[in-house]
Parts: structure tokens; sequence; C-alpha cells
DNA sequence: CGCCAAGTTGAAACGCGTCAACCGTAGTGG
DNA sequence: CCACTACGGTTGACGCGTTTCAACTTGGCG
């Protein structure tokens, strides 16, 4: 998975915003590729901001750990995902990152992404576009753990992930790997890992979520999607029309 | 309050990376003052993304409403914000926004946004930033969502209210002036209306929060900062010294 | 004066957290 | 190869925080 392959990137590329230049600069961002272990923190709540990073391979959380003990995992991190483009503008980082399986990633500096900025509008109002994209998703999860029960939040973070991994294949006949554990779930869900527990069984018992170990099936995707009334513009959709229309003008400026 | 009153405006001004001409460009985003009534929508969900606003008086904020007929309020707006960032770079609108009482904004259009980009790449990162700020804001209301009570979720939305307002010259020995409704806050905060009441009586009870109408006195918020832990790198930090630097040397290039 | 919206208070129901015991699986070392 | 251990997940019992419903109060306004 490349930057290039994002839902914005490529629909930018088919509408032939972006030049040769462009594909190369972008991929500039990815060539320090890094090996990760399972768990490795990638960096710390409070540390300073220096870098930011296109994940390759596994999956990585931002979290917050909390005064009162307990954990609130902010974002989950797919191959694909830029990570860390949060603290932007800011000069400590407003949450910590870490890996949950092994993986791969790509780090670049607050540099290159200036230079980047500096050098094709068409790359930074896609970058930017992501980031508000990834802020969608995580305005997403605020709604529910507003307003929903515990079955809802579960649901529609399942289909979320399902419509995430999808978009980069990595679904198979409805089903695919999570490397996640209950209490992990939990701490995105502001739940405990013992409802966690009983909320899958629950929905497994509906017929809604097959689940051994880190392998999950949703037998019935439609179902769930109307269960948690899913709305996937904000996850599925290419930049407007009057977007793109500005940036093919601009490039020829 | 203008745009360039504002922390990050403010922090890039002081340091001198914004020039005459940025100043007239960020203030032509605030030519074309409206005044509008309580309660009226400035934009409905799913709406066309056609413009955005700056406020200029009076409180707003944005919305969901949801499947189960409950609403889930995402932010509210001050004097001095922008409204509609959100929605930058999607098609339709992810969320409503309504003024909470009277007031006066200022809209201005997608164009307006673009043009002001391509002329000024210190105020695009300015606003940007800015946007990135709110956002921080979203993020920790979803922790307190998460994680904390309801005695801690309401301590905390109002002592960012009151550092927010004190920013903005709106306070006045502790206390300041609050249109929303319980049930608006409870909306904001996952909780029932009835239990803001509850709430708010536990916490004048504790000497914490005194509260007539609309009118709100911390009487030691200190004692609040402490109780919920507030961190205020997210609401009072200008930008990093890293960043100006560079809108300085690109300002001259 | 009377109406209506907003806030308060009480009682009961319920969803979820917590604690604790137990189970299955994978990994480890003898 | 097989015990031993550690960890994640499951299940039950119980308590608490919050919701819901309902009755009542208060203040603002035509």
């Amino acid at each position: 998975m490349t930057l290039l392959d994002t839902v914005v990137m490529q629909g930018l590329d088919s509408h032939g915003v972006l030049t040769a230049d462009d594909k190369t600069l972008l991929l500039s961002l990815e060539l320090n590729a890094r090996r990760v272990t399972a768990g490795e923190v990638l960096w710390q709540e409070v540390a300073d901001v220096d870098l930011f990073c296109v994940v390759k391979e596994g999956w990585a959380y931002s979290y917050r750990n909390l005064g009162n003990g307990s954990m609130q995992i902010l974002k989950i991190y797919l191959p694909g995902d830029i990570i860390g483009m949060r603290d932007f503008g800011f000069s400590r980082r407003l949450a910590g990152v870490a890996m949950i399986n092994e993986g791969v990633i790509c780090p670049f500096s607050y540099q290159q992404l200036f230079e980047l900025f500096a050098r094709s509008s068409s790359l930074a109002a896609g970058i930017i576009a992501t980031t508000v994209r990834q802020q969608a998703m995580l305005t997403e999860r605020l709604v529910y753990l507003g307003r929903y029960a515990a079955h809802e939040r579960l649901a529609h973070f399942l289909y979320e992930l399902y419509l995430r991994l999808k978009r980069i294949n990595a679904v198979e006949e409805n089903g695919f790997f999570m490397p996640l554990s209950q209490e992990q779930i939990g701490d995105a869900l502001g739940l405990s890992a013992v409802h966690v527990s009983r909320t899958f069984s629950m929905l497994r018992d509906e017929g809604l979520v097959e689940r051994d170990r880190q392998h999950v099936v949703l037998p019935d995707p439609q179902a769930l999607a109307r269960l948690v009334e899913f709305n996937d513009t904000y996850i599925d959709e290419s930049l407007p029309p009057a977007f793109q229309n500005f940036l093919s003008l601009n490039r020829i400026a």
C-alpha cells in the first residue's frame, strides 16, 4: 500500500490532476522503510513532533493514557494511512502511537512535508483532504461514544474496519484478519473488555458477526450497515468536482 | 473578534510572518457580515458544501441528528471561530450548524478560500493549523466521552469554555455568559438533560461551579483544571518555531 | 394573568463496570 | 514430548451510574 493508492490520491490522479513529478514527490515520502515489532511504540504522548509516518504493513493505533489509569484509543491505522498529521502545527504530540502487530513503516520529516507542500499544491490539497477524512472518522466515533449502546458501537467499529480493509483488498469472502485484543477494542469504544466479549456473543447470536481468534467474518455486511445507519461518504468519497477543477487550473498557472 | 485575533494568527503576526497583504487578504474573508437569529440553521446535514463562515458575534454549534431520535452536538463555536472547515474536501456536509443565540456571521466561499491559499502559504498554514486545533478539541471530548464520568465531562466542558472565552476577553471575575440549555449541554456530553441538572448541583455542592440561569462562575478555576487534568497545549499554543521559520523563509522565496 | 420552555427532584429500571472464577490456546523450558 | 505458565477470552453475580418517566417548580413573555 502506497499513498498513491488512497481514495483521495487516486481520485486526483484519475482526473489528471497529478503530474509525473507529483507522483515521484509523493513516493519520496516512502523511501525510508523500517521494520517494526508488535507493540513497538513509535512515539509517546508529549514527545517532540519531529516526524510523520506512512504505514506500509501492519496495524497501528494512537492513544491517550488517562489519569484514572485507563486508556483511550483514538484511531486505528491500516496500511496506506498517514500517522501523525494530528500533531501537525503543534510542538508536542497530543497522543502516543504504537504498533499492534509487526509491520513496516516509512517515517518522513516535517521538512519533507513542507517541501512537498511548497512544490505541489495538488499534493498539499490531497494530503490535507486525507487528514480531514481521518478526522471525520474520529468524529463518527465521537457520535457513537456519545449516543449509542455497546452493540451499536461495536457493530459500527467492525463495519468501518470492514470498509477500510475492503478498499485495500484485505477482505476475502466478507472476512478479514483483525489483530486487536478485546481489551484494545474496549479502549477504542469506551467499554470494558468484559463487556466487549459479551457484545461479541450478542452479535454472534444475532448472526451479524462471526469470530474465531483474530479472524472476523461479517456474514451479511448490509444488515450491519443498516443496524448502524452507516453513512459511507466520509470514508469512500473522493474530492468534490469543484476541488479538482481548482487544482487543475492551479497546475497550469 | 476577527480571524487576526486568533492564537495562531497572532502568533504568526508577532513573529513577522504575516505581510500587510496577508492581513488584508485575511480580513477580506469577513467583509460579508450577516445578522442571524437565535436558533437559525446555517446549513443542514448532507447539504452541499458551498461556503464557510467566520463567527463575529454569538454562539453556534455543529450537530448530527441520529436515527434513534437523539442529537449529538459536535462543537461549540465562539466569536472568532471558523465554521465549516470540517467539510473541506467533501461535497456534502457531515454535520449541520445552527446558531445558539442571535449573532453576526461572515460567510465566505470555497473560491475565496482557494484564492487565499494560492496567494499566501502563510495564511494557508495558519488556517490549516487553526482547523487542526479545532479537531484537537474534538479529540479531547472523545476521550472524555469514552472514559470519564458525568461530573468530569461537565467540568471539562465548562473549563474548556472558560479558557476559550478568556482568550476573547469574555470572562469577568471568573464568570461568563453561557446561552446553552442543559439539554444542549447533554447533547454535547452524551448525557441526559436530567443528569446534567443533577451534575450541576453536584459541582455546586462541591464549590466548583456556580450558576444562575445563563451566567456561570468558576470560583476556583485551578481546582477545576486539576479535577479534569486539563492539558491546555491543544487550546493555547501558537505555531511551533520550526513551523514559523519555514513560513518566514517561504515568504521571501 | 396564563402559558410555555427550562430546570429540579424523586422513584424505578437498566446497561455497563467490576470482581472473580474458570477455560482454551500458544509459547516455553525441562 | 509433555508439564507449566501466561495471556486472552468467557461467564456469573453484584453494585453503581445513568436513563427514563413523571410530577412539580420557576422564570420569561405575550
